[in-house]
DNA sequence: ATAGGGTTAG
């Protein structure tokens, strides 16, 4: 009868009367507890009846309401609501087991209210391992890594073993410059728990590993698992992908996908990226095929992932389709699409695009695309605009990254000078980017002092740069200064230079073919050594003159003119040219700058054989064709 | 009740 008086009251507050309490079995009301009604609202979704409800029956309310109660807010992330919840067991003097307490914890983590979890765990008079989790999982997801840390710390000396849960939990709070040695304490834990061939911990364990750059370590765990899911699976890949180690994570990709692994978006994306690395566009058409035939959703942050890969790869108007076909996009949609544009340099259409930006905020990367795509489009003035509107229109605070676009339009506009006065009034420290693209200025434009001043701010903080000195080298050789170009190259050898090997490669019929300087090592070499040797002797009648100031080493003109013709990116060329179909764009991919010689046959080659030759150097694209390049001659 | 993988620039 209770029961009944209370539902009257109860609807009495309420507008819907027809709607009440639905489900609601009055047979034999004394049988239910007192707090049923208050369930059956809130497994109903009326939270706020069942609130009302609440305070009417204030000591009333039992473990499985207040249960229900906090479980609603949790799912609709109700902070008033759950506060309310929480006061109320106070002022009833209602004491929490143990459960509950935890999730009024989680209730406040998943409200975004870390301080009152702390608070309510702090006053936990008893604690589970579930309480700990929860609690260091809240530190742990919002990067609180010591905090995490600490906590797990804490949980064992008082004797809590850790779970699958902790563990995998903790792990992603091992990251940073102590995080492989604190992972790997974890490690053994799991170990001694018996815990490290399960799929959660397992995949948490390797891209700890991943994350540390220990990538045999992430793949012997990942090798002893023996249940592998999507996310294990996806892990390895990424881990490779974030790495730089694009081959290995294509190679990984296709063997796990031989055996069946199932794929997911988040596996695409970090495949992709890795394509995108490699400049691998047939195998980025397949991918792309696999993902519409698997019916994987459209989720913007895979399509901004196409866009990105076919524009790494060389093919704006797929990166374009995508974009178009976006029913959403998001600002890295857009960055994406303007970082594609500007690393082919077309100005233009970065700077029609930058106007076109509908629904969505520039943001910091936006910016740096823009003005990073004048600088490479040749519109120093456009971009030198964009910027001071930054400033003047209170758009954003320019950053580092910002101030090293303005340094490098000045320099391409030739105003060396002020670039430099523009460093010197900058609030923020000059970087090794800033001072290689005003030495590239100087280089194009002949600047010798300004060029030695730049290149000894240059060399101060990065001696072990081979390429830098090789650009001072062009600087002395260009205006005939013969000595000082020896000294440049004493000046290297003082130095241990520790350089990253040159590096090219073309795909052919999806094949990847890697050429090293001076290769010796692909099963083709004597012809492609002797296809650059037939070019050379073709482009010469056109005007090429090997530049010999592009080489260091201390040997004879004759010499150094082998080691010219070696380099990779011109094995590479000639290896296209002479494997063609003839017809198509020849794509080289090249993990550093190109030279300036190899810059220079690229033009002559695309002018003699009549082929369009693009090649992707670290920094840009190069599309040679008809004797000229894309980048008109700066980069 | 508590857990693991993902995008743009440099």
């Amino acid at each position: 009868m209770l029961g009944g008086l209370r539902l009257r009251r109860a609807r009495s507050s309420c507008e819907s009367l027809s709607t009440f309490a639905v489900g609601f079995q009055p047979s034999t009301p004394s049988d239910l507890p007192p707090d049923a009604n208050l369930k059956l609202l809130c497994l109903d979704g009326r939270l706020s009846e069942a609130l009302w409800e609440m305070a009417v029956l204030a000591t009333e309310v039992m473990f499985r309401g207040y249960d229900a109660l906090v479980t609603e807010c949790v799912n609709r992330r109700a902070l008033t609501e759950g506060r309310r919840v929480h006061a109320h067991m106070i002022k009833t003097s209602y004491r929490p087991p143990v459960y509950l307490d935890t999730r009024l914890l989680i209730m406040y983590d998943k409200c975004g209210v870390l301080a009152d979890a702390r608070e309510v765990f702090d006053g936990m008079p008893q604690r589970n391992v579930v309480s700990w989790t929860a609690m260091i999982s809240a530190y742990s997801q919002r990067g609180y890594q010591s905090e995490a840390l600490g906590l797990f710390r804490w949980m064992l000396r008082t004797g809590v073993p850790p779970n699958q849960f902790t563990l995998a939990t903790v792990l992603a709070s091992c990251t940073g410059p102590q995080g492989l040695e604190h992972g790997r304490e974890v490690h053994s834990l799991a170990i001694k728990n018996n815990y490290e061939s399960h799929v959660y911990v397992g995949s948490s364990l390797l891209n700890m590993y991943a994350k540390a750059s220990e990538i045999q370590d992430a793949r012997k765990v990942f090798d002893m698992l023996p249940d592998r899911d999507v996310v294990s699976c996806t892990s390895i890949i990424s881990g490779y992908a974030q790495l730089g180690h694009d081959e290995e994570a294509l190679e990984v990709f296709q063997k796990l996908y031989k055996q069946g692994m199932e794929c997911n978006y988040v596996t695409f994306v970090s495949l992709l990226t890795s394509l995108a690395g490699l400049s691998a566009l047939d195998y980025g058409k397949q991918v792309h095929g696999l993902v519409i035939r698997q019916q994987v959703p459209f989720y913007v942050i895979l399509q901004n992932t196409l866009i990105y890969m076919y524009g790494r790869c060389g093919s704006l108007s797929y990166s374009r389709r995508v974009f178009e076909s976006m029913p959403e996009r998001t600002v890295i949609s857009w960055n994406a699409m303007l970082v594609g544009y500007g690393n082919h340099g077309l100005g233009r259409e970065v700077i029609a695009l930058f106007k076109s930006m509908r629904n969505v905020k520039p943001d910091h990367v936006t910016y740096t695309a823009v003005l990073s795509g004048c600088s490479h489009g040749g519109l120093a003035d456009e971009g030198l605009k964009i910027f001071n509107s930054m400033v003047t229109e209170k758009v954003m605070q320019p950053e580092i990254g910002h101030y090293a676009c303005v340094v490098d339009l000045l320099g391409r506009a030739g105003k060396i000078e002020k670039a430099l006065e523009f460093i010197k009034g900058m609030p923020l420290e000059p970087t090794t980017a800033m001072w290689g693209s005003l030495l590239g200025a100087c280089r194009v434009h002949g600047n010798i002092s300004a060029g030695e001043y730049t290149a000894q701010r240059l060399l101060c903080i990065e001696p072990e740069n081979a390429g830098n000195y090789v650009i001072l080298s062009n600087i002395y050789a260009d205006a005939g200064r013969w000595e000082n170009v020896i000294r440049v190259r004493e000046l290297m050898k003082e130095k241990t230079i520790m350089k990253e090997p040159g590096r090219s490669w073309i795909y052919l019929n999806k094949i990847v073919h890697t050429f090293h300087s001076s290769d010796r090592t692909h099963p083709q070499r004597d012809e492609v050594h002797a296809k650059v040797r037939d070019l050379y002797e073709k482009i010469k009648e056109a005007g090429y003159a090997p530049n010999l100031s592009c080489v260091l080493h201390d040997v004879d003109d004759e010499q150094k003119e082998r080691i010219l013709l070696g380099h990779s990116e011109k094995l590479a060329i000639a290896f296209g040219i002479m494997s063609g179909p003839q017809d198509g764009i020849l794509r080289v991919t090249k993990n550093l700058r190109i030279c300036v010689d190899c810059h220079n046959f690229a033009k002559l080659v695309s002018l003699v054989s009549g082929r369009e030759i693009s090649v992707r150097d670290s920094k840009r694209f190069h599309l040679f064709a008809n004797g000229e390049c894309s980048c008109g001659d700066f980069w």
